[in-house]
DNA sequence: CTGTTAGCGCTTTCAA
DNA sequence: TTGAAAGCGCTAACAG
C-alpha cells in the first residue's frame, strides 16, 4: 500500500493552499469560487483521495462516535434497542461501538473508559452497576452518558426508564382477575433494579388482593456464571427454575417469570414434564420480545417498548451533544399489558 | 469543562520531556528509570489524565477498532455471529463498530467507505451486494476484509463461508428418507448466494431421488420494502409463505423453510390455519438459532455454526492484520442436521 | 475569496 | 537513559 494522498497533494495539483482544499472537501459553506470548487473535487476524483478523518477528528475534538453498553447483543430484548440507537444514530451520521458488558462490571468500568480515551462524546448503557454515582463519574469527566432500562436512583444524570413496578403489577393483577390465587414469580437473582421494582409491583398487587402463597417467589438457585452470556442463559433459567417448582410442596396455578426468555423456557420444560400451560399452570413474560408470541401456547406478556427506548435515548443524546436545552432529564416508558393465550381463566 | 490534561502538562509537572511521559504512559517498553516512571505515572494519577487516543491514532494510523456489517442486528442469526466477533476483538483490545445494512447495497457501500475514513483497518462483512468485485475494491483500498456467509464467486478475498449447498441437500434427503414425495421448499427472494445454493442442494437432491413436484418452490409473492428490518420481517414471510401454501392445488406434505424464523413463522401461521405439524405438514428451518427448538412442535433444522463463524472470521481478521502469514483464504463450515419433532416420519 | 500558519495530542526518530 | 523536534492529516483564526 503507497502513501496515501492528502489534502496537501491535492493543494500542490490544483495550485491552491491546503485550507482551499480543506474547505471544500469537508462540505464547510465558506465561501469558494466555483471554478476552484470544480477543480479540486476533480483533483480529488482524479488521485482518488479518501479524507483521514483522524486528523479532522483531532483538530476538531469530535469522533463522530456513539457508544452502547448492554449486557449482551444476543438477547434479542437489547439487540431491539440497539436497533433503534444506531437507526437514530445513521440519521445524524454517527456511527455506533458495540460493547457487551456480559453482567460484568469491571468490563463497563473497562467500556466507558475507553470511550472516554476514544473521545466518544456519548454512550449509552444499561449498566448492572449498583456502585452510587458510577455513572456520574463518567458523565463528570466530559462525556455524556444515558442510562437506559435500569433505574439509577438519585444520581444526577440522564435516564430513559421504565416502570418496571407497574408492569409487575399489571401482571400480578391480571391474574388475579383471572381467578388464581397461587401466584409465583420465578426469576434470576434481583441483583438489578427492573427484577427489583417488578417483583415489588407483583408483590403489591398481591397485597392489595390480600393473596398470600407462601411460595410465591422462586429465585434460580445455582448461580451459573457464564463469560459467554447468550440467549440460551436466559432460557436455560427458565427451564431450571420450571424443575425447581416441581418440587414445591405446593404448587402455584399462576407464573410470572421476570423476562419472555424465561418464560419461554419455563414452558418449553413444563411441556417436557408433562404440565399444561395454561391447563395446569398460567405464566405471564414481560418484555413482550418478538418471540414471545411464537410459543405454544402464545405468550401473555407485559410490552417494554425498546426499539423506542432505544431510539428515544439517542435522540436524547443527540439534543445534549448539539447543545439543545434538555429540560426533562428522565423519561418513563409505561407497560402494557398483551394478552394472548398462556393465561387460564379460573 | 475544563481544557483537558495532555502528556505536555504532566511533562511540566515532572520536569521531564513529553517524549518521556508518552513512552512511560503508552506502555512502551522503551527504556525509562524507574524513578522518573514513578513519578510520571503518579503526577498523571494526580492530574487525572485521560489520554486522547486520538493523537496517537492519527500518529500511529491505527484506530484499534473494526467494523462489522450485517443486514440486520435484531436477528438472532447475525447478533450471534457479532457476539462472536465482539469476543475476539475484545481479546484483542479492539472494538467494533456496528452498521445494519438493511439488505441495502448503498448503505453497504456507504458503510464501508466510511469505515475507510475512520481508518478502520478491518471489516467483517456479510454482504448482499451482487456487484462483481464489491468488496475487493475496498480491500483493495488498504483495509481488510473478510466476507462472512455469502459466498463471493472468484472474487480474491478472505472468506469464512458456509456449505448451503450441502445444507439444503440434507434437508432435502431427510424428507426423502422419512418417506416424502410431496416436498418444498418455502423462501424470500433467491437474491444471494446462501439461498440459492440452499436451493440448489435441495433441487439436486430431490432430482437424485427421482422426485419430482411441480409446487417444489414456493417465494413470498410480494416484496416488501423495509427500512426498518428486524427479526418479524422474516417471521412475517413465514406467515405469508404459509397462506400462500394454502392456495395451491396440491399441497406438499414437507416444507423446507430458507431459515429458521421464516419456519416458525409458517409454523405459527399454520396453527392459525388449523394444519397441523408435523402430522398435516412437516417442516425443516435452517440455522439453528437459539428459538429454533422453543417452537411448538420443537423445529428440526440444519444447524448453521454462526457464533465460530463469527469467532473464526475476526481470528483471521487478526492474523492478517498482524501480519502473519495466512494462507488459508478460504473457510467452508459445515452442515449438520438437528433432528427435533417437526418432521413426520411416514 | 484565498493563503499563511499554528496547532489538535501523540509518537518516534535522532542526537546527546 | 533522556530530550529536541518533526510531523501524522486536518481545520480555523487571521491576514490579506
Amino acid at each position: 500500500m503507497r502513501k496515501s494522498v492528502t489534502i496537501l497533494d491535492i493543494a500542490k495539483v490544483v495550485n491552491v493552499s491546503p485550507a482551499t482544499v480543506s474547505r471544500v472537501l469537508s462540505n464547510s459553506n465558506y465561501p469558494v469560487s466555483a471554478e476552484l470548487r470544480r477543480k479540486i473535487k476533480s483533483a480529488a476524483k482524479e488521485l482518488n483521495y479518501t479524507p483521514n478523518l483522524l486528523g479532522r477528528q483531532l483538530k476538531t475534538n469530535n469522533s463522530m462516535t456513539i457508544g452502547i453498553i448492554i449486557p449482551s447483543i444476543s438477547n434479542p430484548f437489547y439487540s431491539s434497542i440497539v436497533l433503534g440507537v444506531e437507526e437514530i444514530a445513521r440519521a445524524n451520521s454517527y456511527q455506533v461501538l458495540l460493547c457487551n458488558s456480559h453482567q460484568n462490571v469491571n468490563l463497563e468500568k473497562q467500556f466507558l473508559q475507553t470511550m472516554l480515551e476514544k473521545q466518544v462524546k456519548g454512550v449509552i448503557i444499561s449498566s448492572i452497576s449498583a456502585e452510587k454515582n458510577f455513572l456520574r463519574q463518567f458523565s463528570d469527566k466530559g462525556i455524556c452518558v444515558i442510562s437506559i432500562d435500569q433505574h439509577r436512583e438519585g444520581e444526577d444524570i440522564y435516564q430513559i426508564n421504565y416502570d418496571y413496578r407497574k408492569g409487575g403489577f399489571m401482571a400480578a393483577n391480571h391474574f388475579v382477575e383471572c381467578g388464581h390465587t397461587k401466584i409465583a414469580f420465578v426469576t434470576a437473582p434481583l441483583d438489578r433494579p427492573s427484577r427489583i421494582h417488578m417483583f415489588r409491583g407483583f408483590r403489591d398487587a398481591l397485597r392489595e388482593s390480600r393473596i398470600l402463597f407462601k411460595d410465591c417467589y422462586l429465585q434460580i438457585s445455582e448461580t451459573q456464571e457464564s463469560t459467554n452470556y447468550n440467549s440460551n442463559f436466559e432460557f436455560d433459567n427458565g427451564k431450571r427454575l420450571a424443575r425447581q417448582l416441581m418440587e414445591l410442596s405446593e404448587r402455584p396455578t399462576a407464573v410470572l417469570a421476570c423476562n419472555d426468555l424465561t418464560a419461554l423456557g419455563f414452558i418449553y420444560e413444563l411441556n417436557l414434564l408433562g404440565i399444561r400451560v395454561p391447563d395446569d399452570v398460567s405464566v405471564i413474560g414481560f418484555d413482550n420480545i418478538d418471540f414471545s408470541n411464537i410459543s405454544m401456547p402464545p405468550l401473555t406478556t407485559v410490552d417494554h417498548p425498546k426499539y423506542e427506548m432505544g431510539k428515544f435515548s439517542c435522540s436524547m443524546l443527540f439534543q445534549v451533544l448539539n447543545g439543545e436545552n434538555v429540560n426533562v432529564t428522565e423519561i418513563v416508558l409505561q407497560p402494557k399489558l398483551v394478552i394472548r393465550s398462556s393465561v387460564r381463566v379460573l
